[in-house]
DNA sequence: GCCCGTCAAGGAGTA
DNA sequence: TACTCCTTGACGGGC
């Protein structure tokens, strides 16, 4: 038997004024004419955005959610060349520090998903470095919260540039050059435009990198329409993980807009999923990527109830029984 | 107080 | 080659 638990993504649309990705751009950044107070006013930002973070995650205990994604939005322009010196963790260290042993004494599980400016395929230097930037930045916000940082990153494999196959190879040239302890942050997800669930197994097996099946990017983007036949190499790639299999679970928007997320997720597709992988593996993590935040994972909660096969274990996670 | 343009990034897609 | 769009939540100017 699987056990399935439910998470959400970023921020709670049930919790007022608890925003975790407040922000400055640069542009604001730079009409504050006195710099060190502009870089305070990013650091009671990055504090009020932490304090947040530990808002929802007491929110997400009361609902027994042990399953979050923390925005990467925490420091604003952390990783912006122009504030390059900038010690930005040296005024959340402790913000940091109780977020984490928050999360740790409640036994949830934390990640993030950088957004897709991550491009390690890249053959241009430059990016290659800023996507290093950018992982470190990540790195650091758990190692601060004391969270072992062992896969807690998970982004797409990159661009095409005209080529699928010199990109991949491009992927893991690349790869020798991501020091091991970044390495050891990553999970690669296949995507909806270009690199399939076949071209991330084929990068994950070779170099060791759990997979994070995501069901609605393999609707949009595909090249064996049954997801079933790649599922025990997807398990397989997390045979060396601390952590349990996650995937992505996500509704298309309309047929029309079939790549964007819906509000809610269809809770007979998440069925069929659950009916086809389970008692394969002891259990999946699945994230709730849909508009309305954890309003979706209840409501699929509520759907999922109805199912005579579904046995509620906590207010959100699931186990099915034939 | 609401509306809507702007911000920030890299790549895909289109003309 | 040059442009728009994609995505995201928040900011901030205009009314």
């Amino acid at each position: 038997m699987t056990l399935f638990r439910l998470g959400y993504v970023a921020m709670s649309v049930n919790l007022q004024n608890a925003s975790p990705s407040q922000t400055m751009t640069y542009k604001t950044f730079k009409q504050i004419r006195d710099r060190d107070a502009a870089i305070r006013k990013l650091e009671r930002i990055a504090q009020s955005n932490i304090h947040n973070c530990l808002r929802l995650l007491k929110h997400n205990k009361a609902h027994d959610m042990n399953f979050f994604r923390l925005s990467s939005r925490i420091v604003p322009l952390a990783t912006h060349e122009e504030l390059n010196g900038w010690d930005y963790l040296s005024g959340i260290k402790d913000d940091l520090k109780e977020l984490g042993s928050y999360a740790e004494s409640n036994n949830m599980r934390l990640d993030f998903h950088p957004d897709h400016f991550v491009v390690l395929n890249s053959p241009d230097e430059a990016i290659f470095k800023t996507s290093m930037k950018v992982l470190k930045y990540h790195y650091l916000l758990l190692h601060q919260m004391g969270i072992d940082p062992m896969h807690r990153c998970v982004f797409h494999l990159g661009g095409r540039y005209d080529d699928k196959e010199k990109s991949l190879e491009r992927f893991i040239e690349n790869w020798s050059l991501v020091p091991k302890g970044i390495q050891k942050l990553v999970m690669i997800e296949n995507d909806d435009t270009s690199y399939t669930v076949e071209n991330c197994l084929y990068i994950c097996e070779k170099l060791n990198i759990p997979l994070v099946f995501d069901l609605h990017h393999h609707l949009a983007n595909h090249d064996v329409g049954d997801w079933h036949v790649y599922w025990e190499r997807i398990m397989n790639t997390w045979s060396h993980s601390p952590l349990p299999l996650k995937m992505h679970i996500s509704s298309p928007k309309s047929r029309e807009d079939f790549k964007s997320h819906a509000d809610f997720v269809d809770a007979e597709m998440f069925l069929d999923f659950v009916k086809k992988v389970n008692g394969s593996i002891e259990q999946i993590d699945c994230m709730i990527e849909a508009k309305q935040k954890d309003d979706a994972l209840f409501r699929l909660v509520e759907d999922l109830k109805e199912h005579p096969n579904i046995i509620m274990e906590t207010e959100s996670s699931i186990t099915w029984k034939d």
